[in-house]
DNA sequence: TGGTACATGTACCACTTGGTACACGGAGGG
DNA sequence: CCCTCCGTGTACCAAGTGGTACATGTACCA
């Protein structure tokens, strides 16, 4: 166990640390004391800063994706959704979930370093998503449009979810929205 | 015209100034650069850094507000989604849109001076949009939940837009939600 | 006219920042 | 046994940071 680098332990721990503490006003120094190492080693690994802010971008990235590979075709569409939302509600997701989005909102202002979320942030969903789509009946279209739709309510929610950590209200919304997806079907 | 403290000009220089170059690593002297004055001016008008952008987020909460103040009763819940969409699409908003998502990213992850965001952020629209639901035929517990459903619809889909700039998949994408929205009144 | 309060600028402070120079140690190969 | 390479630490640097001290200008009121 542990037969890793020590750039890849590094960047993990790193990841970790800010989801926890945030990414915005965090100093190479502040990560490190975190992280029980020196400055002088992430500059070692990563090269600089920046580099350092590239790899955790494609690390959340990458923890997005694993996510998404779990998303397997079995089951309808609404036992998909309803077993997606569970699994990101869980509170021990929320640290990287909020890691996420401050970095989206950094992306989204053109922080160095950041770029590479935005361009599969949305598109990397739609593929699978799509598919399960059409494996239940859609056509191409509807099934890309649905799978839009059900990316943005899931994070629209999940950012209200951890603004007002109001579970059961968000809870409440998911399944009303299922239910006029449901119903369209029939 | 202008009549206006110079502290108020400050501020609404500073928000637009902002929208435009995100919050994340900006100084107080590269925005009083910006802004043609010195950072001397901004600490003696708001205090300190954190004062400021105290106010910076109390200013985007503002504008916020204002834009629900337009949202009137007249016409039905489809209408008013319709033309709520079309107002918030318009590229003109885009940076302050960007600015929003960029503090509400802070915001979640605690930084001093943005916590003031996280209350109000879903609640504030609750309300008119609940009283619009209503005002249409929905219970109380109907109009709520989906008025929370429609703002994280509405953010969601922004924040895709944002990212991604496919105006035309996020409109399909919304009217989806709208065509399922009213067909379940049916 | 004089004074008082607000607004602004200049110069400075101690501190932190990202990044670099350099030395050290240990592991593996010749 | 030495040499080279990787990982790490210490010490340092110039630049930039938020914040303060103090002087100055300008308007308005007595």
């Amino acid at each position: 166990m542990e037969g890793k680098d020590p750039k890849r332990r590094l960047l993990e721990a790193a990841v970790d640390q800010l989801a926890r503490t945030g990414v915005a006003g965090r100093s190479l120094r502040q990560l490190a004391a975190d992280l029980g190492t020196s400055h002088r080693m992430l500059i070692y690994h990563f090269g600089s800063m920046e580099g350092l802010l590239v790899e955790i971008v494609r690390e959340v990235e990458a923890r997005q994706r694993a996510a998404l590979a779990d998303l397997d075709g079995s089951g309808t569409p609404e036992e998909v959704a309803r077993a997606f939302w569970r699994r990101f509600t869980d509170p021990a997701l929320y640290p990287n979930e909020r890691l996420f989005f401050e970095l989206y909102g950094q992306a989204l202002q053109g922080r160095p370093g950041t770029e590479a979320l935005l361009p599969e942030v949305v598109t990397a969903w739609l593929g699978p998503l799509t598919e399960l789509g059409k494996s239940h009946g859609l056509s191409e279209r509807d099934a890309r449009i649905s799978a839009r739709l059900g990316v943005a309510v899931t994070r629209g929610l999940l950012l209200d979810l951890l603004a007002t950590g109001d579970l059961g209200a968000v809870n409440a919304a998911m399944d009303r929205f299922v239910d006029l997806y449901v119903a369209s079907l029939q």
